[in-house]
DNA sequence: GAGCACTGC
């Protein structure tokens, strides 16, 4: 029978120290708490200073970097306080609002602090902010601890801030908030042996192949996590292992159950880790850095590390994101270990020497805020209005580098979003309100003066859910083939994208359809959030229809112009130059890059096989070589403003610095990109036989029609 | 003709 009480609350390691937590936020602004995993910081100092009359003069906020973890969190403290959750204790994610006026404790993902923070810069509805998993280091979360150093200056005596994590070096960071004291709470962490390859492996699938084999030889039964890098990997792995257990002795060994887990696996598949295991059976679970942090597999006792990550970094000065695959950093590697240690005593085998780990290996994984473009961050940090803000002397923990913010001022100049001085414009200030990377916050503003509001929402929504379409021809043998997908009608990737949010709109959003064109169901209904969510913001300036289908749009602009056009003004920081003789594109900025468009793109060419001589791209990419991803033709009359405002464009000016000379390097660039550009040429005849093909395939198509 | 680690407003 269920009990009608509430459990007791668990005796956690933290509750033994409640009077020194207590006594140091009593007596400073800022408190450092390190408490690894099980030391209950999560769902107890909340707890703590609640029953201590904190929350007698406002609320506690508690950030958690992943929007699960806001839910979960809150509803075990909602439960161990014995109240409805949504009344003292609640949570607030994106799309998601589960807070009344009485709500005391409320936990919420750094994001939705930071939009809390644009209506109301002091929050003063707040008397402790707590920024829990901070080790994380988000880019949400590095910003909120610049804005908190700020805080505590402006709010002095009545603002207390708890910094809490697993494993950031305390000392950092209390130097960071001019010494203010660190906190070490024991978690409950079994111990984990660790055992160091002699060297590393030329091959680390067969390395770890044979020590998962190893293990399920010689170990007592336990479940076994293997880290990879990517699905490939892991899919490769996981029918090897399959086949060695097969091929193993009958009798020798107790059962054994291999699992993928990442982050593409459809949900069904993904909850298959989180059944028990079946008696007499070891789970062998084979995972990217999901297991890391955001999933936690129970029952697991052995972990494999190889010691790598795929990690996705943006280079400044080329504007261009490339996915690499990097060494884990120590603290990392301890966090991994650490996966074993949950139920009881575990092993760790690393896939490297101990030299490695101790002498190669970074101390902490670089921060997101060194891996982005900053573009949205800074023009979030110029519209709060902070005063005596210069963006280039921002006070980050650890600062992204120069380069990094200059390549921030200038693309928000180029969009309009500030001006040639650096202030935030009103243009501006209406982007930051938009929950959206700013060249698609932009988009929607210039849509609406344009008249194509409806249409520039559905690109923005489905673009920002990142949904991935794929290619139709590969199925074609066999099972159900993929029926097709709208082509954008020439004009490129986001008129696709908007013709297919179109089509699944007028199917009345059946689930059905998304699957029959082999799209995610999952990604299609996030994006029709995020344009309800838009719907919403917008509505206070919109001047037409929000309606997916405003009645007039396609028939009075068959070629999507005024989109289109919307469209170039939103990325006049992501304009690209066709050559003068081939299908390659060099980008238009301050630093040209030579570029080509990704196969998968639905651009079309003319009779001729030639691509449009302007097109706009959502991102660069450089995979096998530099690519433009999500394209769409614009016009060159419509590129002109930009040009000269290229022209105009001075970072000195930008970065609040005294007038200085113009960018000289500028024109180094445009001399290097010259010949570069001639240095294709020599390989016309290549390009040429390929612009004929392709010419070949388009006179073939028409003829069709 | 390519290939996608993981989050989040």
């Amino acid at each position: 029978m269920p009990s009608p009480s509430p459990p007791p609350p668990p005796v956690l390691p933290i509750s033994e120290h409640e009077d020194v937590i207590v006594a140091a936020v009593d007596a400073n602004p800022v408190v450092v708490v390190i408490g690894e995993t099980g030391s209950g910081k999560s769902t107890q100092l909340s707890q703590i200073l609640h029953r201590r009359g904190y929350t007698r003069r406002g609320a506690i906020a508690v950030t958690q970097p992943r929007r699960v973890a806001a839910v979960s969190v809150s509803r075990r403290v909602a439960q161990e306080l014995g109240v409805p959750l949504g009344d003292e204790v609640g949570y607030a994610i994106r799309f998601e609002d589960r807070t009344s006026e009485r709500t005391c404790i409320k936990y919420l993902t750094d994001g939705v602090l930071l939009r809390e923070s644009l209506s109301n810069p002091e929050l003063r509805q707040y008397s402790v902010i707590i920024l829990d998993e901070a080790h994380e280091r988000s880019l949400n979360t590095d910003i909120l601890l610049g804005l908190m150093k700020r805080l505590i200056k402006d709010r002095a005596s009545d603002l207390k801030v708890l910094i809490t994590s697993a494993t950031l070096d305390g000392l950092k960071v209390s130097k960071f908030f001019s010494g203010c004291p660190v906190l070490n709470i024991p978690g409950t962490l079994f111990p984990v042996e660790k055992f160091y390859s002699t060297e590393r492996p030329t091959n680390y699938i067969e390395s770890s192949l044979r020590t998962a084999i190893d293990i399920h030889a010689k170990e007592p039964p336990g479940d076994v996590l293997i880290f990879m890098t990517g699905k490939d990997d892991i899919d490769k792995m996981v029918s090897k292992l399959e086949e060695r257990i097969q091929n193993l002795e009958e009798g020798s060994c107790i059962d054994a159950l291999v699992l993928p887990l990442h982050g593409s696996l459809p949900p069904e598949l993904q909850v298959r880790v989180f059944a028990p295991a079946p008696p007499n059976c070891r789970r062998f679970i084979v995972a990217t850095n999901v297991a890391e942090t955001s999933l936690t597999v129970d029952g697991v006792v052995f972990v494999i590390d190889c010691g790598y990550v795929k990690q996705r970094q943006y280079n400044p000065s080329s504007g261009m994101y490339s996915l690499d695959v990097v060494q884990i950093s120590r603290v990392q590697a301890d966090q991994r270990a650490g996966r074993a240690g949950r139920t009881r005593p575990g092993k760790c085998y690393r896939l490297y020497p101990i030299s490695i780990y101790q002498n190669e290996f970074l101390e902490a994984t670089v921060p997101e805020i060194q891996r982005s473009s900053l573009a949205g961050s800074v023009l979030y940090l110029k519209s709060l209005n902070l005063p005596d803000i210069n963006i280039l002397k921002f006070d980050f923990l650890d600062p992204p580098s120069r380069e990094s913010l200059e390549d921030a001022l200038r693309q928000l100049y180029l969009i309009d979003a500030i001006d040639e001085n650096g202030e935030i414009t009103d243009v501006g200030r209406v982007m930051a309100e938009l929950p959206l990377e700013p060249s698609l916050s932009r988009t929607l503003i210039e849509a609406n003066e344009l008249g194509c509001l409806s249409q520039a929402l559905t690109v923005a929504s489905i673009l920002s859910a990142e949904i991935t379409l794929r290619s139709a021809s590969k199925d074609m043998d066999g099972k159900r083939k993929r029926q097709e997908l709208p082509d954008g009608s020439g004009w490129g990737d986001h008129i696709q994208l908007l013709q297919i949010f179109e089509s699944w709109d007028q199917s009345g959003y059946d689930p059905r359809w998304c699957s029959d064109h082999d799209l995610q169901v999952r990604s299609m209904k996030l994006s029709k959030d995020v344009r309800n969510q838009l719907c919403q913001i917008i509505k206070k300036i919109a001047k037409g229809s929000t309606d997916v289908h405003a009645r007039k749009s396609r028939k009075s602009d068959p070629d999507y112009r005024k989109l289109r056009r919307a469209l170039c003004v939103g990325y006049g920081n992501q304009l690209a130059e066709r050559m003068l003789h081939h299908n390659g594109y060099h980008t238009v900025g301050y630093r040209s890059q030579l570029v080509q468009v990704h196969p998968s793109s639905v651009l079309e060419g003319d009779e001729y096989g030639k691509f449009p001589m302007y097109v706009i791209y959502h991102e660069l990419i450089c995979t096998t070589r530099p690519y433009m991803r999500n394209i769409c033709a614009v016009e060159q009359a419509w590129v002109e403003p930009i040009l000269k405002k290229l022209e105009k464009l001075d970072v000195n000016k930008l970065s609040g610095g005294s007038s200085a000379p113009k960018d000289s390097e500028l024109l180094v660039e445009n001399k290097q990109v010259n010949s570069l550009k001639k240095d294709m040429d020599v390989k016309q005849s290549e390009v040429d036989s390929k612009i004929q093909a392709a010419r070949e395939r388009y006179l073939a198509r028409k003829g069709k029609k």
